[in-house]
DNA sequence: AGCCGCACTGAAAGCGTTTTCCCATTGCGC
DNA sequence: GCGCAATGGGAAAACGCTTTCAGTGCGGCT
């Protein structure tokens, strides 16, 4: 008495995708011989027949169905890009690199973003687990320390088959990308030193982050070698963007109006550095204060002044990272050097005469 | 007398995934039961073995395959994001809106990055298609008159149950976002007019692309109603970047050295023409020359001078066609509206006096 | 002429899930 | 105290594909 049509054949048919079977049919052979034209077997099959085949696939729009295969295969065209966040250009460089592979290898990119938060990176990296991605690349730099929760589901993935990269972690038994941060931060003191600059202040990201801490320190390290000494009162800690590089360039510039140049650590909160020297501070670049920042994004040239930086292969770094990631599996871990480069533009000179 | 060990299992075995039946056997229950407790089904398991089941799972770091689920169910949570260009922060902007929502959603993002080359657009819809995405979202704008195969493509997709937004396109039987493009344009126009700029320069885009003939015709219709005429003597075509914006600029300046204002069809063009004129020309802006660009990208306010832009509500634009395309499908196809606004900055001044 | 081996096709198994279908057990109303 | 509905558990089918295994027809060799 059911007045509802056709309820139980209306739940499981939502969609009418072709398959191969139909495919097999239409071409008047069997699911058998329809599977190895389309996919590429090592039996081969009768000119004649595969003709027939590939007809009625172009006919009927056939895709083979990714799940299916991938159940059988245990194995996806899948690769995981992990990254903090995606509105950001050290990112979306990176990621540039990373899908400029994964396009010459057929690959798709599953992105997942963490919003900077950790534990939606280690629930991501469970879901590509899942999804049984090929591998996954840590585009973010990790925590000092490590994480025991991702080092577990990182292990998971591995044991599972597949492959990781990182860029800028540690303590992961897996193929990891060095960036040049610590000999960039040496470069940068280099410079500064070199221009006469002796009140440096320094602007950084989250002290919990490999690439801050490698930048600081390759800093912190040569600037004292050439003995500039940067005390913690002329360093501050803020977020890694271009509005945590404002409000930490007015702290810092309140606290200690000497200071002649200032270290940005990464370009995005140089970026907010200048804008605070400029609208906030009433200060001109170099004239009153040199700045310098990290990475190179493509920015860097538009700014006024043109910004020092020191530069990263971003790309390279998303392109190597990938490859890194789908190469030899045995040789597995390994760590990847890649180095960075100081570029000086128009945002830095030497230091003001002291007047008086 | 083989001397490889195993050479018949070492092929299939390379995974070693935790798989229910396991979980199942582990926690000493059938398969069934072990899948009711897992996947969130409607029928329920008394406390004491659902207890068992997840204790079992969370020991062995058991994570269900998607492939197989996806199989059964004929359905993944895994959305589609095509753009042209990973690297250019429009698309970036756009992403981390639809990243926004697809987080909240519980859903894996695909990105497929076209580099330009239309074939590949459609080749990943299709292999989208294959993926079983629950939805595609065409994040790049559509080219007038749109395409054949892109269009069949799509055809394919929506009918096996696949929704699609698609972001400022044309002739598409799916959900559009049409931005505010031809408005912008006009009050672009209106603005420069205002400022009292008689001869005006346009920097264009590929003039296929739908967006690039909105902003235009926009323009161009409210500098008409206002008794401006922009010959196409003043309109220079070039690619959609920094690079194109530069070289169109100096095209351009070198075939009509009065030109007072500038209106680039995008920020990443104004960016290239802001170099030209102060690296190649030796123009001041805006002292003698006014340049507007279009979408407001973040990088706007940090050159000098801080440019004139028309605002897209880019991560908006994102987060609305992930909704819409998550949305009622009996709606579909559906169009909204997502208003620009011009946000006048430092680049646009009257034009300077006539000297003699 | 008969047999063997080769080259190809087709039937069927199996991948890991979800979901039906069926059975056993329990609680309830009479 | 008996039957019935309701509840929860397990066996098995199904999803669409790849791949093994068996089978069939053919030519070449003795």
């Amino acid at each position: 008495m059911q007045s509802q049509v056709n309820r139980r054949s209306a739940r499981p048919r939502p969609s009418s995708a072709v398959t191969l079977q139909q495919v097999a049919q239409d071409a008047g052979v069997s699911l058998a011989t329809a599977s190895r034209v389309l996919s590429d077997s090592d039996r081969n099959v009768t000119q004649e027949l595969q003709e027939r085949v590939l007809e009625a696939a172009a006919r009927l729009r056939y895709v083979s169905n990714a799940p299916a295969r991938a159940l059988v295969q245990s194995t996806t065209s899948i690769v995981g890009l992990v990254v903090h966040d995606v509105n950001d250009a050290y990112y979306s460089a990176i990621a540039a690199g990373v899908m400029e592979v994964a396009r010459d290898h057929k690959l798709l990119v599953m992105l997942a973003g963490t919003f900077h938060e950790p534990g939606l990176q280690v629930e991501y990296v469970a879901r590509l687990r899942a999804q049984r991605a090929r591998a996954v690349i840590l585009a973010g730099s990790g925590f000092t320390g490590g994480s025991p929760a991702l080092t577990q589901e990182l292990d998971a993935f591995t044991a599972q088959g597949g492959r990781v990269a990182a860029v800028a972690h540690q303590g992961l038994a897996v193929d990891t990308i060095v960036p040049g941060n610590r000999e960039g931060g040496r470069a940068v003191a280099e410079h500064l030193a070199g221009l006469g600059h002796t009140e440096i202040g320094v602007i950084c990201g989250p002290l919990a982050l490999v690439s801050v801490q490698d930048r600081l320190h390759g800093f912190l390290e040569r600037a004292a070698e050439l003995g500039v000494v940067v005390t913690e009162h002329h360093r501050v800690e803020a977020d890694f963007t271009r509005d945590g590089g404002r409000a930490a360039a007015v702290r810092l510039f309140r606290r200690s109006p000497g200071i002649t140049a200032l270290f940005a650590l990464n370009d995005a909160m140089a970026l907010g550095a200048l804008a605070a020297l400029r609208d906030d501070l009433g200060r001109g670049v170099p004239s009153d204060v040199s700045v310098v920042g990290f990475d190179d994004l493509p920015v860097a040239c538009d700014v006024t002044p043109a910004l020092t930086t020191v530069r990263l292969p971003l790309e390279e770094i998303g392109r190597r990272a990938l490859l890194l990631a789908l190469g030899d599996a045995t040789a597995s871990p390994r760590t990847l050097d890649v180095p960075s480069r100081l570029v000086v533009r128009a945002s830095t000179t030497p230091p003001p005469r002291v007047t008086g």
